[in-house]
Formats: C-alpha cells, sequence, structure tokens
DNA sequence: TATTGTTATACTCTATAACTATA
DNA sequence: TATAGTTATAGAGTATAACAATA
C-alpha cells in the first residue's frame, strides 16, 4: 500500500524516520532513564562547562520554560552541578558532576550502537549527505506568526 | 557555538529538523486545526476510500488504541463518515465527506507552500535524494525487546 | 527595558493494559 | 485464538503567559 501524496511530502517522512530513531532510543537506553533531549543537555555542558539554562536552551531550541524541569531532573540524578553563577547573579552556572560524565560516556556508546543499527544500511558518505541536508533544513527560519 | 558529538549524531539533526518543520507545519495551517498526523490520516482515506482504522494505524505506526480520538476527531468536525463495514461486522468503513475532500486539498496546498519554504535551499535532486535516504531509515526494526 | 530562572497550565503524541464484539 | 475497535491511563515533548530578581 502505497501513499503517493504522503511519499512525496518531506515532513511526512522526517516524522516517520524521527519516530524510528525513538522508539529505538528508548529501547536501547531507556531502562538507564536516558532520553534525546536529557543527553543532547549532557553535551552541551560537557562542552562547556559553567554555561546557563539559557544558553542551552536558545542552542539547542528549548525553551526556558521547559528547562526548568530537564535541568531539575539531571540535578536530581546527580549527573550536574547547578551553582551561582561569578558574574551575572541571575544565572546558574552549570557543570557535569563525575556521575555526569560516565552517564554521558556511557549514553553516547550506546547511541554509537543505536546509530550504527539504524544506518547499517547507509554508507558513509550517504550519512554525511543526510546530516548536511537535514543542518539546511534547521537552518531555515519558521514562519512568523502575526502579532 | 558548536557541539561536535551532537553534531555527528543522526538522530539529533532528525529530532531538530522534524521540530522545524513541526513548528512551521503549525504557524502555516494551525488556524485550520489540521495536523501532521490528521494530515497523514486524511490523505490515506483519500487514496483508499472504506479503509478500516487498523489498516490506516499500520500503514502510518500509530496504535490501535490512538487511532480512536484521532479519527472521533475527525467525524466530529465532519471530515470523515464512519460506517458499518459490509464485510466484517467488527470494522468501521472510513471515507471523505465533502467538507473533508474539501479540507484535505485545501491543506495539501498549505503543505506545498510550507515545504517549499522549508526546502527552498534543496534542489529537486536533494529533495528526492533526502527522502531516500529518511526512506531507508524507516524501512528499519527497531530493537526488539525482550519479552 | 531586557534577561534569567521560575511557576502554572494546556495540548499533543505516544505507550501499555485490559475490555467487547466479532472472525 | 486472533482481530477491530474501545476505554483508561500515564509519560513525555512542547507551547504560552505571567512573575520576581537582577542586569
Amino acid at each position: 500500500m502505497r501513499f503517493e501524496v504522503l511519499e512525496r511530502l518531506v515532513g511526512y517522512h522526517l516524522r516517520r524516520a524521527s519516530g524510528v530513531f525513538n522508539v529505538d532510543f528508548a529501547r536501547t537506553l531507556g531502562e538507564s532513564g536516558m532520553r534525546p533531549v536529557l543527553f543532547s543537555i549532557l553535551s552541551v555542558i560537557e562542552a562547556s562547562p559553567g554555561i546557563n539554562q539559557g544558553s542551552i536552551g536558545r542552542a539547542l531550541s528549548i525553551q526556558r520554560a521547559n528547562m526548568v524541569s530537564l535541568i531539575n531532573e539531571l540535578v536530581d540524578r546527580g549527573l550536574i552541578h547547578r551553582d551561582a553563577s561569578t558574574d551575572d547573579r541571575r544565572a546558574l552556572a552549570l557543570t557535569l558532576t563525575e556521575k555526569g560524565h560516565d552517564a554521558y560516556r556511557e549514553s553516547l556508546e550506546r547511541i554509537q550502537v543505536h546509530e550504527d543499527r539504524l544506518l547499517i544500511d547507509l554508507s558513509a558518505a550517504e550519512r554525511a549527505t543526510l546530516i548536511a541536508l537535514l543542518r539546511r533544513i534547521e537552518a531555515q527560519e519558521p514562519l512568523e506568526l502575526g502579532p
């Protein structure tokens, strides 16, 4: 059964392919409690220790309001520290704990297995092409809403 | 600010690109109440009048339980008919109403504008490549959970 | 005035388990 | 036994509006 109209829509295929990744991610890492959003936040903190929530949100397109519970979750699990920033008393400086570093490394290893499983049919060149194409979509500004 | 680890992960880019499509879809069609899932269901019914819920769910990877409220929503809006199937008294035959045909056509026109806006930087060949690569991911079987 | 973090809230998507009626 | 549709429920992602403290 083929649905020609849907088959031609990139948005439809992005949704389906993203869904396959989500299911496989959950089955591969779900037991550890790691989720895609949490891993992306850990990854940003690992690359930029001392960064604050707002900067992470802007980097990952996560809204401020939604960052709060995500950061709380990582703090509660002992994966990150949340300390007063030295130069801005509104901001909180985020760093990985020892446990956070371990969780980050272990998750990354499992994610590589997960990616290799789903991308088994794609050559290295095709994976690079796919990422390059997706990045050009990410760079697009969505339609602005009127006031 | 670049995060090399995330940048190499296809799953990360699928999530981000899918997010851009979702935001732009909502802004382009949100006022009409049309959403990606609903449009995909309308599209399947348009291509296969008389199809039942279970078949749509299998075609689109939507679980039976979640089909119920989606179909209810389309019926309540007057976009589809839900009639007793002639050959299986458990099943319900779904067809588009006049209004459903109109909503489908109008939505498709707007979706084309939305896709063209987000894919403005991609040539026709690149769009075809992207869809072909995504379809090969969709074909992968996610990891099976143990019993 | 603008920004950081926060609370409250709502909607959507997705997942599982269990039920009924038919096949 | 298996399938079609349903109900109930829960977790997760994402959206907006408004607030206090600080820049």
